[in-house]
RNA sequence: GGAGAGAUGGCCGAGUGGUCGAAGGCGCUCCCCUGCUAAGGGAGUAUGCGGGCUUAAACCUGCAUCGAGGGUUCGAAUCCCUCUCUCUCCGCCA
């Protein structure tokens, strides 16, 4: 959410800045809302001072034991009055609220300009993508090559974008949980967090998901609850409504969790494999930092998933999001993207953003400054990584001529020394 | 799932219709005092939202908030209803 004091004092220019990632905010509308805000929330307060006023006359006399009955007169048909007011208030105000819940973040200077994921920029490329002297197969083929990779029996247990793994590629994926955790609790100084994997709403609130992309998610509706389409849910709503203190920041979590989505309006795309499925497993970095602090942060937390990829000896690229391609809540965006030989592409395996104050504002996130006020944390996350696409890519870029896979070497000592999956 | 008890400020804890945003204590901050330490004395110490003032902060002022939401009343922490959560006992269970 934004400050509405931005859009009091600003209008125009953060209109201006909306747009260049393609909203486009309703000027009349929300001058309309806030101008009638503004009157009836005076009036409302001015009856309810009035109210205060008579009501305490009237236990003064009392306990006096005077005759109340014409303060009571006075105040007789001011309730009425008043429920009207603050009725039409509650009124405004949810409509300004339903707005303002559905404006995006705005873009930090430091983003690019565009429309699309063709204005993205590319910032690095590390590690040389192999050259295979023989047909490479995609992670489908190779998994099912394997025998250890089954999509047919998930599809009868549950249905369309559902995965099965058995054996030596299951371990490997628990694997690489294991691994990533172990490298960011150990090497980069996060704590691990275990969360609950159902959530309320709001906590979906908080970090952005609803109201908007209310569809995207998978509900409990016995229960009202949400599975979490990212650990991002429950790990940055640990400080909803806290004031952690200075010499606590920043707080540094990573969390591996599965995550579930319902891919409602990408029913085209990425249908073959395990690249796009409705539930997954993450290992997710969380950060919340000072305000000054926070994109040092977010390089440093770019830095932290890069890590994993460096380590597992898999090619890359850094993607500087633009303005038009940025997730609704962020501020800045790095996506990084692993290369897939079958696809002969790279594709995103991370997504690193600063969503600077506009999750702690939802959550009334804050940590006390210097002055000892309360002042709005910023809240950063970032994939570290997504460990079925990690999976994938390590089946395409380790793949070998006769169908075996040979296992990266940081993972062997996470599969008890094995050097290969092989059917 | 059944029965009961409870939810008040950073913490403990008082408060069953009236000058209560809330006694008292602890903690914390500042000041005084004692050569230092300990003890003692004084003052301060919630958050959100509006309005005024301001470049801004500070400040002044109004409103709201005693688990959440609704109701009764001129007036609700206090009475009524619904919900949530916590604790105890029983049952069940990994």
């Amino acid at each position: 959410m934004l400050d509405v004091q931005l859009l009091r004092n600003d209008l125009e220019g953060t209109a201006q800045r909306l747009k260049t990632r393609g909203f486009d905010l309703d000027l009349r509308r929300f001058q309309e809302l806030e101008q009638e805000r503004k009157g009836v929330q005076m009036h409302t307060q001015e009856l309810q001072a009035k109210r205060n006023q008579s009501s305490k006359q009237i236990g003064i006399a009392k306990s006096k034991g005077e005759d109340v009955s014409a303060i009571m007169a006075e105040v007789a048909n001011l309730g009425d009055e008043l429920k009207t007011a603050e009725e039409k208030l509650a009124v405004i105000q949810s409509y300004l609220n339903d707005l303002l819940m559905n404006i995006p973040n705005l873009p930090h200077e430091s983003v690019p300009i565009g429309k699309s994921e063709t204005d993205n920029v590319e910032v690095r490329r590390v590690g040389t993508p192999r050259s295979f002297d023989f047909p490479v197969k995609d992670h489908v083929d190779v998994g099912e090559g394997l025998k250890q990779l089954d999509f047919e029996t998930a599809v009868k247990i549950t249905g369309a974008r559902f995965s099965l793994m058995k054996g030596p590629l299951a371990r490997m994926h628990r694997a690489l949980a294991q691994f990533m955790l172990d490298v960011h609790t150990q090497a980069h100084g996060y704590t691990e967090v275990y969360v609950p994997f159902l959530v309320n709403a709001d906590s979906m609130r908080g970090t952005g998901q609803f109201p908007k992309f209310q569809d995207d998610q998978f509900h409990v509706c016995a229960d009202d609850l949400y599975l979490i389409p990212t650990a991002e849910v429950p790990v940055t709503n640990i400080v909803r409504d806290v004031i952690v203190a200075l010499e606590d920041l920043p707080l540094k979590f990573v969390s591996h969790t599965p995550c579930f989505r319902r891919e409602a309006g990408s029913y085209g795309r990425d249908t073959r494999g395990m690249i796009r499925q409705h539930q997954f497993e993450k290992v997710e970095l969380v950060q919340i930092v000072q305000p000054e602090q926070s994109y040092a942060a977010l390089e440093a937390l770019l830095g932290h998933a890069e890590t994993i990829l460096k380590q597992l000896e898999l090619p890359y690229r850094v993607m500087a999001l633009c303005s038009g391609d940025m997730g609704f809540s962020a501020a800045k965006t790095y996506d990084i993207e692993v290369w897939l030989p079958a696809q002969n592409t790279y594709r995103e395996i991370s997504s690193c953003s600063n969503f600077e104050a506009f999750q702690a504002r939802r959550m009334q996130a804050r940590y006390r400054n210097g002055k000892n006020k309360p002042e709005l944390a910023h809240t950063l996350n970032g994939s570290g990584l997504a460990v079925g696409r990690t999976l994938v890519a390590i089946l395409e870029n380790y793949q070998n001529a006769d169908g075996s896979v040979t296992i990266p070497a940081v993972l062997r000592p996470y599969m008890g020394g094995t050097e290969m999956l092989s059917a």
